[in-house]
DNA sequence: TGCCATTACTTTACATGTAAAGTATATGTA
DNA sequence: TACATATACTTTACATGTAAAGTAATGGCA
């Protein structure tokens, strides 16, 4: 069923020249493959790793937010928001309304129909996080959590 | 200097609803963080951090490369290597050889400009890394990287 | 020899992500 | 009130990433 011996991780060579760097492609090369994996999942839903982000955020909020409230909840940067709401809106997904007290925001609320979608979601998600390292124990979720803190930690102080 | 209590980490609320969950948003969240500041590095080049993996593949390989197995050595799509070698070469940084015996496949090989820009960037990425994650000292870096390893371990396995 | 499946790419269409510049509003202050 | 700033978005230009379909060459086999 499975090719030959097609690519087995990412024919890795190179020797790493630090260990830093070696946790560094592993963090970047394990988020990429989760990524694709999470990715896929929203795909069969009709949206988008980034979508669906949106409209979770949405829904935790519980009431309209205004867009920049929104990417700054993402990892993105500001520009990106705008078309992204575009499309969710062409969708039905969400709607847009300016602000009356200052007319240059605009909220941004998750309709019925993606609160059904988020809903159809919620279980396949879970169990697709528990197929992807649910072999990971408890304990060493808990490990691996801290370590991936504590690597953002300096970087957290600052801005971005 | 630093602006008021903007945005801590990305303003996090949900309560995670299970430590799966919880870690792979880790996973996500770190490596987008170290995927941005390795690409502010690598912009100061005038590379894409997907250009420089490009480069320093085949300077691994030291020889010209089939675009597949570039293709393969990423975690990319095919469709996308084209574009990108497109934009290599635009620069100068890449060639393209028809090879004689397969007329379908293409070389592709770094060129000496190419060369020179990867060897100005070695020291500072080492640097760069070094500042992500040196506050980990190497027994955890081992664990961390044992961790994501491990992770990612069940999916090695099948295809992508 | 002739044809089909495979392989190695390309092309096309679209969703993102980044940077830089522009627009509409508000706000603070002289 | 008039003006400089600051805000909250948008727009524009590009580099990627994904999916699906198309093209050119090879290879295997009847």
């Amino acid at each position: 069923m499975t090719p030959p011996g097609l690519q087995d991780e990412i024919k890795k060579r190179e020797p790493f020249e630090s260990r830093e760097q070696e946790a560094i492609l592993n963090i970047l090369k394990t988020s990429d493959l989760f990524h694709n994996r999470m990715g896929r999942l929203f795909r069969e839903y009709g949206l988008t790793s980034s979508q669906y982000n949106v409209l979770r955020i949405l829904r935790g909020e519980g009431k309209p937010m205004p867009s920049l409230e929104i990417a700054s909840r993402m990892i993105q940067v500001v520009p990106a928001i705008t078309g992204l709401i575009d499309r969710l809106e062409k969708q039905e997904l969400v709607s847009r309304v300016r602000c009356d007290k200052d007319r240059r925001v605009v909220y941004v609320a998750a309709t019925q129909k993606a609160l059904d979608i988020l809903a159809e979601i919620d279980e396949p998600l879970v169990d697709a996080h528990k197929k992807l390292i649910g072999h990971l124990n408890q304990d060493e979720l808990k490990q691996l959590i801290g370590l991936l803190e504590k690597s953002r930690e300096p970087v957290t102080k600052d801005d971005s």
